[in-house]
RNA sequence: GGCCCGGUGGCAGAGUGGUCAUGCAGGGGACUGCAAAUCCCCGUACAUCGGUUCGAUUCCGGUCCGGGCCUCCA
């Protein structure tokens, strides 16, 4: 079955073909830099890097470029220094630095290719040249502005249109706007403001150009898939769109449109302004694991809301356990050699990426996996489990690991652990119960599990 | 006002025109010295009102409720 996306721009699922049948181009809108990114930034980062691995699965990992960009340059970026004193460099670099650790703590994978904005300034003064150039664009007051009305279909994407938006308008309008719908393309910098020569004075690029700029840079003038948060319809994508189209003689940017929901708490929007948001950081502080931020993130399909909730990470972790409770059970067992995803695994991912489908799939693995009586099964369930949670970025970890690595809280080492557990041994074989327990009491008192087997005692932490 | 999404069992969350989601929590059972883990069984879920239909949670329309975008925002 091929894939199946839900394509905004037609508000339908459609079949996914790649334009050019060797290669598959996805471009997704990535963080600005100024703060920790919180779960509501890392959502697109999952959802996306799930699809990353699917298409992968599909076409091969080199065939398939994924570009993701980090905004370094911004007003917000620009006040965030300016209040804490901080150079903007230092600022950029320590924020994004932060970024790719805690976004390789969801497992997501890196980008092929995570181009900054200042690094491309050059491609989108040309590409503003351009705009100008072909009348779609003017310059005024050290501005320059892309002209809304110079473009016949604008707001496809959003679905709404000129007349719709100036109705609506709730934005005061700067005098030197040619239409009240006009949006700035490059604008003015004063002295202490970041900024760059160009043919309308120092300045600095508007919001929308860089991503237009680098996806022209990096993947073409079309390609195959545009992903971001569902905030960024209007206006960032409607604009992107009216630059590139408008810049490349009308052909589209890209081919299918994706946006993920929002993360909620307690149903409402998570966000920055609104100041109800948990970093990604904060969370893994508290002692939730990455793999069960992603898991909790995975659960809902992409399109829907999402409540985050320190619940929902425990109930994540507890899923967790159990896979991977499996997963130490089978350890001694070899790998298939040629280990795929389980079919209805790979048929739920693609159809639009339905994770939670994909996930009750993976729990029925999970089960037939401890009722397999022979090894060959055992074996070979295993493996399915293991790719099938590849694609979507769990389960990759050593059993080992999960279970009795180190927590964020300090407890008793492995070494001790196991003296315990001989000593407790000891007494069970005197059939002395009470000191059986009390040992295994004293153990749970420090986050450790016990569990019994005819072949011996196994341990986890509880994390 | 314009444009979008949603409302499923205690909770989370898929899906479907006519016997099954799945998970977590809870109850019962098997196993265990007792546990834990594991397995088995259990709960008359689809906001509401109409319509279409032999039959609707699923399709259509109205109503109510919730969320989002229209301004920086994933």
């Amino acid at each position: 079955m091929p894939i199946h996306l839900y394509n905004t721009l037609t508000r339908r699922k459609e079949p996914f073909q790649p334009l050019d049948p060797k290669r598959v181009r996805l471009y997704v809108c990535g963080p600005t830099v100024y703060d920790f990114a919180h779960i509501g930034n890392a959502r697109p980062v999952v959802v996306f890097d799930t699809l990353f691995r699917l298409l992968r699965q599909a076409y091969g990992a080199d065939p398939v470029t994924y570009v993701r960009n980090i905004t370094d340059v911004d007003d917000k970026i620009i006040a965030a220094a300016a209040e804490s004193g901080e150079a903007i460099r230092a600022l950029t670099e320590r924020t994004a630095a932060a970024y790719r650790d805690d976004m390789a703590a969801l497992n997501a994978l890196p980008p092929t290719h995570e181009p900054r904005a200042t690094e491309h300034i050059s491609q989108m003064i040309a590409m503003t040249e351009r705009l100008i150039a072909g009348g779609f664009a003017y310059a005024a007051e050290g501005h320059a502005l892309f002209h809304v009305p110079a473009m016949a279909d604008y707001g496809q994407l959003s679905k709404r249109s000129l007349d719709d938006m100036i109705a609506g308008a709730r934005v005061e309008v700067a005098p030197y706007k040619k239409h009240p719908a006009d949006f700035v393309l490059w604008k003015p910098s004063t002295p202490d403001q970041p900024g760059w020569d160009s043919p309308w004075g120092r300045g600095r690029p508007g919001w929308h150009i860089e991503c237009s700029a680098m996806a022209e840079g990096l993947l073409g003038e079309t390609f195959d898939i545009h992903g971001g948060g569902q905030d960024l319809i209007f206006p960032h994508h409607e604009n992107e769109i009216a630059q590139s189209r408008c810049a490349h003689g009308g052909a589209p940017l890209a081919r299918i449109w994706m946006h993920n929901g929002f993360v909620q708490v307690e149903g409402e929007k998570m966000s920055k302004s609104l100041g109800n948001f948990f970093t990604v950081r904060q969370l893994l502080e508290e002692g939730h694991r990455g793999e069960a931020i992603r898991l909790a993130l995975l659960s809902a399909h992409y399109r829907q809301p999402l409540d985050i909730s320190r619940e929902g990470l425990k109930e994540a972790k507890t899923e967790l356990d159990r896979f991977y409770t499996a997963l130490d059970k089978a350890a001694d067992l070899p790998l298939d050699g040629e280990a795929a995803p389980s079919g209805e695994v790979m048929a739920a991912l693609e159809d639009d990426l339905n994770t939670p489908l994909a996930l009750s799939h993976l729990h029925e693995l999970v089960t037939r996996l401890n009722k397999a009586a022979g090894d060959g099964e055992k074996a070979h369930l295993k493996s399915a489990l293991l790719a099938s949670g590849g694609l979507l970025g769990i389960l990759q970890q050593a059993p080992e690991a999960w279970l009795r690595g180190a927590t964020a809280e300090a407890g008793p080492t492995a070494d001790q652990i196991e003296e315990r557990i001989a000593a407790r041994m000891a007494a069970r074989k005197a059939r002395n119960f009470a000191e059986a327990d009390r040992i295994r009491d004293e153990l749970a008192g420090d986050g450790v599990i016990l569990e019994d087997s005819p072949t011996g005692t196994t341990w986890r932490r509880a994390g």
